[in-house]
DNA sequence: AATGAATGAGTATTCATTCAT
DNA sequence: CATGAATGAATACTCATTCAT
């Protein structure tokens, strides 16, 4: 049970720290779960520990969709879709760089990117000149800009911070 | 001894907002300023009405620039500044563009840009087709990307995230 | 001034009473009468002293009626009339038989009810037996009841209340 | 444990309910059950919820009696005896009519006069004319009465009460 | 291991009461 | 005297974290 449990647990935290936020109530995520606080936290002894593991999951995601042959613009797509969680995603990776759970997901993430820019900056996605890490410093901008918005804003942040870098996904 | 109880009610909110964050207990902002909590709430009955109050003077300041002739990189270098201080600024004016307060201080800031863009444009501050909305999303775009950093990385990411947008303060 | 302001404090004293209760907020009667604190504080130290000034009023308004003539259904409707003010009121005197005022409020009203009694019971408002301790205590029990009764449902629990009594003021 | 101390809980704020009313603080009841607020909070979210839980008892009592073949006298004195201690529980009923809780607690009570007003009819305990509403509201006016006496003098209004409605407990 | 109950610290908010001006 | 600001105690409520079962 202790293998359901914990992925369960995964899932649930997905979801709600996406609803709510990464400082959503620990309680809501052992209900949601199905689980008992205390194997929440035998599983995940920190918040960091648990948010990390669950962001993985969407990050999965999208290396699957690269796998298959995904663009620049359809990573910047899904990461613009995954608005919500996405900000906490990024506010996660942002805020512990040093974690080395936080280290292993921003490599993934780097690696995506790094996969996807020479065609990006061929295709005209992003301009010329944009490094990868430029790439990431624009994501961090959006889910920024987007997660002091009010959420009805977000999207419209987002859409609008792309054009304003120069990137078009459309 | 009310007037000065006020100003160092207004005094430690913006410290304690730059440092803790908009959410900061407001008892920690009444030990700070040395008072009673029931002498903060009289002044102030909401957060928002003594986060808005607090941040008066920081927008006092760029005005002053600007009356003084200074250009639009003068502003959004400021900006910066204060961004990185204390996000909690932007984070406010992003959080409640309803609220009536946070519409004034909202058209003043819209005031100062449209009066620089302008200037801003014909220098090559900002390029060519930046409207002033543009620039405010710009301002919120370095803003909530440094709000999600780590203090230490907040310059950076405000420098360079400026640069991204074809901005240049330099 | 002193004169005028100890008017204003009785007049709103007996307003807000009335309508939030006796434990209403200290500070909600000053703002009604347009005094400070202070003045409300140095004219009636405690709580009760202005409660039983306040309500004299009242007091005063059926005794002159009394002294037009009235009946004791006349009486008793005024009561009912002044339902949630009364409640309060009966509540005071209940409260705090042995307070001076207390005690002095309670002989004007049995010599209220004493001078009418007689003609009560001849009437037929009360039941031959009923002495005006007996009224008294009736008035105690439907401002009771009524005290603990939604304020929508107050009307209909004092007047069934006189009926169950056998009073009939109509 | 949780067990014994739901149920320590319940005791405690059938105690502290009877003794200083329904608006006693939590944290008194928490202390007086000998357990945190937090536990207070998760087995009675609401106020309401606890008071009627911690009231349902008296009621089981009384349902017990009549069970046994109780008169309408015996459920009116066991009333009185419960007034005179608790004027808490009637004001919870009297208060919250609409509530589910409060509407089965309502109910009860209704069921437990309609079971034995014939036999209060018949030998006189209650005049003839009397419903089981009129019993009802008769019970809300002593309870009520009692509620705005001091402790000492609620034995004696209840008594002088259920007299003036024409009530023969002895 | 798994559960969920138990605890208490932390924060918000409201007033009664005092006091400086 | 009058004003109204100042203070802090009292209370409600929420969660993170620990632990008994």
């Amino acid at each position: 049970m202790a293998a359901e449990n914990r992925a369960a647990i995964i899932r649930a935290a997905g979801e709600v720290f996406a609803e709510q936020g990464l400082d959503a109530p620990f309680s809501a995520i052992a209900k949601r779960a199905g689980v008992g606080q205390g194997s929440l936290y035998r599983n995940f002894p920190t918040r960091q520990s648990l948010a990390f593991v669950a962001f993985e999951n969407n990050l999965g995601e999208i290396e699957a969709v690269v796998a298959r042959g995904g663009t620049l613009a359809d990573v910047l797509t899904m990461v613009s879709q995954q608005a919500s969680s996405s900000v906490a995603f990024i506010e996660l990776i942002a805020r512990h760089p040093n974690d080395p759970h936080g280290a292993r997901l921003g490599s993934r993430i780097a690696a995506i990117i790094e996969s996807v820019v020479d065609e990006g900056r061929a295709t005209g996605t992003v301009p010329e000149h944009f490094t990868s890490t430029d790439v990431m410093l624009g994501i961090q901008l959006v889910a920024g800009g987007a997660s002091i918005a009010l959420p009805k804003d977000r999207a419209t942040v987002i859409d609008q911070g792309w054009r304003l870098m120069g990137i078009r996904l459309g």
